[in-house]
DNA sequence: TTGTATGCGTTATCAC
DNA sequence: GTGATAACGCATACAA
């Protein structure tokens, strides 16, 4: 391994001289400069990022922590990742353009992977946590250590930023599109993860608004996971009823699809017996036959304005924790019983 | 920021003793033990990273480097980069077992993107490169200096380890297939990237099967760049011809998609008037309609197996660079004009 | 403009 | 079992 040591000495300089050139000082000769330059290139040296660290207090990393629900040995698509896979490319995005790298990690709740989540004090400089890895305190207690901003957690976090989508306003969007527009009066509802806040806030919009139109009940709610297979269950359990709703209202894409599969596959039309909704709009559900009606997540900006935001608050740790929610948009096709050249 | 020193002038012990606690080492007395935990439990210690690899000589991180193609702004499943993500939680899944943690990065070929990632040389153990970020006389002077693991690379290099797909068993197979079973005669290919090593041997072994087949011929080969966007631009191309050819080979499933919707939408029958067949197996593919015959590729166990050996590799640098590669498997459904229960 | 010297927080090598 | 103490590689305050 070669250092600044070994680069000094071959360019005939103090490791002072280097590590100014490194730093892009001004204060350096521009011929020693070139020379230093020169030696570096050839002798191949990389400055040691530890040792940077440990002098700058500083190690120009940001860690990413997100959940990974069930299994991990099976299909990435089929268990509801690409929340997290979106959150991952827009904050790479963003880190890009700066002198940060991003540290990933995954897994499941649980003392073990809290354990790994706080050891990350000592790694990065600040941290992005998407969904409810920590309970409050937990989270309390790390970000005293460190910044912190949260993707999709819960808002009435008082100690740190908060990024979310608009799922209030566009879950209600959708069961009133269903309710006025199409006059669905029996709907189901298929939950998220207890834990995942974005379920949680779904699914009382859900409840409200279909509370708010008269004449309109709730069918059944069924527990699902976001993922696709606990789509296929939840129709399961719906088609072993004696009587169909007049609409499914899903928590996530990936469990509509599910359901839609399972329900056309037990001879059930979508959307003429039937209507099928979901939310986040994620790629599948364009190409689905029919196309499915749900609610576009701004998942892009949501990354990368979070990661601004942890960015900004690394440089000014005082900043007041806010919590910011982005606007969400329903996207009409043709799963809510819209004729398809709807597809605005 | 505490350090070990608060932690040992609390607990009254030296700071060799808690790092010992630290590293759980055996020759520390029990109850020595307990009153260091506890004092690093109250007083929320982390060790810091940057000074524990300064000395071990050893971060604990590794680093995966991967491509991003096209606009960074767009909808990642559009644009091809669900491989990437794969391989990011296959990764992610094995370190998670380990003490090491996960630095992402990400970007499209240029001297600014191959700076970055020489530069990572200093911040990481070991590097899993996927795809061909670097060329050969880079990639060999960056081996020298960290151990190095390529992911769908080039399989003629011979400095570092490479692990693919089987790229050309999995697309004699399924020209073989259009050819043999569905008596398609001419063909058309929609390439991926000129970069892509996955790509160019796709193309080779395709062009090989229909020219060791009688009869059948190459109607044309359109350039493009695995996203799904390319997919539709060549699907123009096709349709702006005289003739439209009996079946669509594609390099990718995103492609196949683009290729299929396009056609649909100008009213072209598929399986019935063109045949058309992707590569990879995403998820997407099950979904859409006609259902997608194509090539399954082991993601998880190309990111897994890579990882692996890149461990055993930093533990045992001088181990011999090896070619890995695994298995593919047609998966048979309808695009290719066969039954849909045709489902294997 | 350049060099010297010290400190960053941890581990590891010695002694005790 | 435990405690000093010397690295580790780089940045910077201070001199020159």
């Amino acid at each position: 391994m070669t250092t600044i040591y070994d680069v000094a000495r071959v360019a005939g300089v103090s490791t002072a001289t280097v590590s100014r050139v490194l730093r892009g000082s001004d204060l350096v000769h521009p011929t020693t400069r070139q020379r230093v330059l020169a030696v570096i290139e050839t002798l191949g040296f990389v400055p040691d990022a530890s040792a940077r660290g440990l002098t700058r207090r500083r190690k120009d990393v940001i860690g990413l922590v997100g959940l990974e629900r069930g299994a991990d040995e099976i299909d990435i698509e089929r268990s509801s990742l690409l929340f997290v896979d979106h959150i991952v490319h827009a904050t790479e995005a963003v880190l890009r353009g700066t002198e940060y790298s991003l540290l990933l990690t995954f897994g499941s709740r649980g003392e073990l992977f809290e354990k790994r989540v706080r050891s990350l004090a000592g790694q990065v400089d600040g941290l992005l946590i998407a969904e409810e890895v920590l309970d409050d305190a937990q989270l309390r207690a790390l970000a005293a250590q460190l910044p912190i901003v949260v993707i999709a957690g819960r808002r009435d976090q008082s100690a740190v930023d908060v990024f979310l989508g608009d799922n209030t306003a566009g879950m209600a969007a959708v069961a009133r599109h269903l309710i006025d527009q199409h006059g669905r009066r029996r709907l189901c509802f298929v939950a998220g993860p207890r834990d995942a806040p974005d379920a949680t806030e779904r699914r009382l919009a859900f409840e409200q608004a279909v509370a708010a139109s008269p004449g309109c009940g709730i069918a059944q709610v069924v527990q699902g996971d976001f993922s696709e297979d606990s789509g296929v269950a939840a129709a399961r359990v719906m088609l072993a009823r004696k009587s169909l709703p007049q609409a499914v209202v899903c928590a996530n894409d990936q469990m509509a699809i599910g359901v839609l599969s399972e329900l056309q596959r037990a001879g059930v039309r979508v959307p003429a017996d039937v209507a099928v909704t979901g939310f986040d709009d994620v790629h599948a559900s364009r190409i689905i036959d029919p196309p499915l009606t749900t609610v576009s997540q701004p998942f892009r900006d949501l990354g990368s304005s979070a990661t601004r935001r942890l960015l900004a608050r690394i440089d000014a740790p005082a900043l007041t924790p806010a919590v910011q929610v982005l606007p969400t948009q329903v996207v009409i096709r043709a799963s809510c019983g819209c004729r398809p050249q709807g597809q605005r």
